[in-house]
DNA sequence: GTGACCCCTATTGTATACAATTTGATCGCG
DNA sequence: CGCGATCAAATTGTATACAATAGGGGTCAC
């Protein structure tokens, strides 16, 4: 994209998971210029990107709100992403390169670095982990998987929560990309759905667990 | 959306499919703006969505261009659909209400009524189909599942193709659909999943099979 | 003849003014 | 008081002019 409504883009996503704003919270085309710096053309394009992610919605009037995420929202995006993500993985296990897969496990060590510190950096687990799932998407070497995909990303409630996951979620999670990097090693399309599924199924409930501890 | 990005999506979208344009082929903002009538901020907007539903693409430098289909895009357009519209008729059938399913007869009468001309309807029978799915994906009542199926459409080459189709393959359609509506009365899901999963990809081979026999 | 550079043109991106629509509130009337 | 009509303000939609960028083609040096 152009630099205006790239601008716009990442300041607006990152003004939604700072949790400067609330879910349902109105927000207007004008003050989301003012807040970028950028006039409302560049803005109004960024606003269609994160009302295709969900992260703002519009009512029937057209005016913009502030996504809200039930559980069972959340609960259906994660369902979406192990059909789809565990598609991918299929498809990757017998197109993935040597590269990619070296790349996987240079991202599975990051990852690791960031768990096992005495305090764990949830930034980078969650950075690496997006990155890690990037590449799988990529080697799966489907264009509409991949556009289909970046419709389901992370929900600023589900990143926020991800600070009060234990340390045993984090190393279960770096535990479940190497068996992950094991089965695109073997080759094994099967193997690599299924490790995928369980993989984000797990993760749905690290979210409803840590988002009950915390209410 | 409003109403000259609405003339506008339609009317290029119409263009796109009618067959007047050929897979590769450059358009401009100006150009379509030409065609539709108005200006190029409505035609931007309409672009956008025809880009999201991969009827266009644009190129390195933001360049438009009439999307290629090839037979193995196709084949993991259809794909992608199996899963999603199985998982729709999955949940569906635990939620569809009694006048969806009176609803979805009606409808598939009508395509039946278009299929047992003696010079069958292939528009009409198109738009019942398209209509027919639509409840199903409506009866699952997830606003995600939604947003991502409106990105899996059919694309020109399918719609042309469909002309092609024998008299066969659109009476086991409307068999297909009775099945389902079969599984919906008994609430079962698993039923009605397999039923679309069958259907969907019987559908794929429908298409290639015509698409081979156009050459 | 070939390749690098530069300029002109085509095309997309952005800002801004104005139009259309929707909301909410105020006023008047029963 | 309630209810409805009407007007003003807030908000999104559209047109248009101008800015930025990419592509194509021509020229010139070698």
């Amino acid at each position: 994209m152009t630099r205006a409504s790239d601008i716009a883009y990442d300041k607006i996503r990152s003004h939604l998971l700072s949790g400067e704003v609330s879910p349902g919270e109105q927000l207007t085309e004008e003050k989301l210029a003012e807040i970028t710096g950028v006039s409302r053309t560049p803005v109004r394009d960024a606003v269609r990107r994160l009302e295709s992610e969900m992260l703002l919605v519009r009512n029937e009037s057209k005016r913009i709100f502030v996504a809200d995420w039930s559980r069972d929202d959340i609960d259906e995006m994660f369902t979406l992403r192990q059909m789809l993500e565990g598609h991918a993985a299929e498809r990757a296990a017998h197109r993935i390169t040597r590269e990619q897969i070296d790349r996987l496990d240079e991202v599975n060590r990051e990852l690791r670095e960031a768990v096992e510190l005495t305090e764990p950096d949830v930034a980078s687990f969650l950075n690496a982990n997006r990155i890690f799932h990037e590449i799988i998407t990529d080697a799966a070497q489907s264009p509409r998987l991949k556009q289909v995909l970046g419709m389901l990303v992370e929900t600023p409630v589900v990143l926020r929560t991800a600070r009060n996951y234990s340390i045993e979620d984090l190393k279960q999670s770096a535990r479940d990309h190497d068996e992950l990097i094991s089965a695109f090693r073997a080759g094994d399309a099967g193997w690599a759905r299924a490790v995928m599924g369980s993989h984000l199924r797990r993760a749905f409930h690290t979210f409803a667990d840590a988002a009950e501890a915390a209410e």
